[in-house]
DNA sequence: TGTTTGTTCGCACGAGTTGCAGATTGGTAG
DNA sequence: CTACCAATCTGCAACTCGTGCGAACAAACA
């Protein structure tokens, strides 16, 4: 994704409006690796301006999905999660607490492929089930939930 | 997936019944390439048994997948696909109508990852998204629409 | 300041899936 | 064969995630 400065330049362009619920968006987006659900985008965003509804942060970001400048993540359950990371890239996910993080991984694009039965212009995307750090670790009164960290 | 035999002595094994509605529902996964979702399954199975739930075919489907029989396939978007090949593979999807196939990825385990990050015990799940055959075909009438063919 | 047009918001709706409870039925012991 | 108990089935309601819609609103511009 690119910088808010840009995307309010690009979104006048189109001839769409700069409001002050996009600007925000925009900001908290900007530079996030958190993958955040349109639901944990839009509590962010509440607490800078309260009277935000949710449809519009589902709103501003299928927008800005839709010009590309960031991806919809399906995790498999819940919530599509949101990466501006628009850069060639996977992901990992924690199967317990649903932490995601990007990976990158090279020769994806060569890999031998058995099947494909003229399928075209496949293009792949990966993802890493595992346990993150704080889920790994054997300690008992490691009793967090989805969500957290 | 096992065979219905082996899948009905499985669940006898475990204290669980044998149901009209579950053999059936085995017999329509035996060898089925088709990664049905929950509703296509049970279209499927309302033809030979007219009274038979949605329900009962969600709920089917998860003691197998819980008993590791039959993986579910998220696919991005609309429901999820279930897949009684339970071998190690990944899957190429067609963006157009939804068809799902099964790949076979070799080198997929020794992939080189670059920010794991401490990720623990971490498996690839890969979906080759592209067009397949009928969709690619640049025929005028390829008017075909999701889940057809 | 006024007009135009895109935006926001809240609600209702829709798809996919699960929880619940009462009726039903498979498995088994008598 | 009968009776019993626990597992199962079914239909419905509820839930989650996301979208369609329309009235009120506000950004952009003359």
């Amino acid at each position: 994704m690119r910088s808010p400065a840009d995307l309010t330049a690009a979104f006048r362009a189109q001839g769409l409006k700069i409001t002050p619920q996009r600007q925000l968006l925009f900001r908290l987006l900007d530079g996030n690796d958190q993958h955040p659900s349109a639901e944990a985008l839009f509590h962010q965003a509440a607490d800078e301006m309260p009277g935000i509804s949710l449809r519009t942060v589902y709103q501003t970001l299928n927008d800005l999905a839709d010009m590309g400048e960031l991806r919809q993540v399906s995790v498999g359950c819940g919530p599509s999660r949101f990466d501006p990371n628009t850069s060639d890239h996977h992901h990992v996910i924690c199967d317990r607490c649903g932490t995601v993080r990007d990976v990158y991984v090279s020769g994806a694009d060569n890999l031998a492929i058995e099947g494909l039965d003229g399928f075209a212009a496949v293009t792949p995307s990966i993802v890493f089930h595992g346990e993150c750090t704080v889920c790994a670790r054997p300690e008992p009164n490691n009793n967090h939930s989805p969500k957290e960290h």
